[in-house]
DNA sequence: GGCATATTGATAACTATTATCATTATGTCA
DNA sequence: TGACATAATGATAATAGTTATCAATATGCC
């Protein structure tokens, strides 16, 4: 399986990641996770906040950016970082690998998936001797819906 | 052709970028283009800054990001955002596009192109509406050295 | 209930980048 | 060549997103 990787950001993440394992019960958690589960995915951790104060009034922003980190450390959230250096995060857990199409007018993002260019990646990668362990496809344009604005 | 697209930043670029015009001559900005144009690619502002310290001693920071912006409104240089969100920097003009093959060990980049994923990614817009613009692929895994290495 | 400790919120710190502004360099024209 | 308009520069402040710190609080277990 073909996994979406990010690069290391320069300050190291936090040590503890939730692994489920002495970690104990919290409501803001869940909120978070409620959150991405239920509303559209691809939200910034300052969008997860604003929605997540709805539930949580007076949750803070530190609280939602460690619950994320840990969420994804669980596989129950998804975190990518496109080049505006700002991360998205989505449910995880049963949601297959996808790439993403953005839209550069109204910087919506569509899924999307293309067995053959999976495929051909992982040729592309072994033709210069690479040992490919995930990629990033992010396809730049106008959305149907803002293409017909213009 | 295709062109790689960067997302925009939250704080948008300098307005007067070098088109050419109105713009004077400038021994720094004649520097860092050489140390983009004589080293390998794919260094950061920092790292630049550091290569032309040693032709221009004492320039500052701020210029090495101006003449960056400016080297790439000329097409001169491109700039490219991977995942760590951390602009990297190589000489344009005359390189066709390629893609990204970056180590997870030694972050190293491998320039690599294949024009049938190029095709399908057009392809795969065109069936979602897309009109595509640009796009960007990172493919990460282990380079043959740091592979020969474990 | 009491205890160990995981979680939280406020806030400081950090990094990469851009804005400001006074000073300097460059090109043009007399 | 010298003066002038203004582009370029360097130091530094400001910005944005994110992580670290730390005292206060919540949670799970006995
Ligand atoms: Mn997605
Ligand atoms: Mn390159
Ligand atoms: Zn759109
Ligand atoms: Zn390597």
């Amino acid at each position: 399986m073909i996994i979406v990787i990010n690069m290391p950001r320069k300050t190291p993440p936090h040590k503890k990641v939730c692994d489920c394992q002495g970690s104990r019960r919290s409501r803001r958690r869940e909120a978070i996770l409620d959150v991405l589960s239920s509303g559209e995915g691809h939200l910034s951790a300052e969008q997860v906040h604003k929605a997540a104060q709805k539930r949580m009034p007076g949750i803070g922003i530190a609280t939602v950016y460690r619950a994320l980190k840990c969420l994804c450390g669980c596989g129950k959230v998804l975190e990518f970082i496109p080049s505006d250096g700002v991360a998205r995060y989505e449910p995880g857990g049963d949601k297959p690998h996808h790439d993403h199409l953005i839209c550069t007018a109204c910087g919506c993002f569509t899924e999307a998936v293309d067995p053959e260019i999976e495929r051909l990646q992982a040729r592309l990668a072994a033709k210069h001797g690479y040992a490919i362990s995930g990629h990033r496809l992010e396809i730049y344009g106008l959305c149907p819906c803002c293409a017909k604005k213009k």
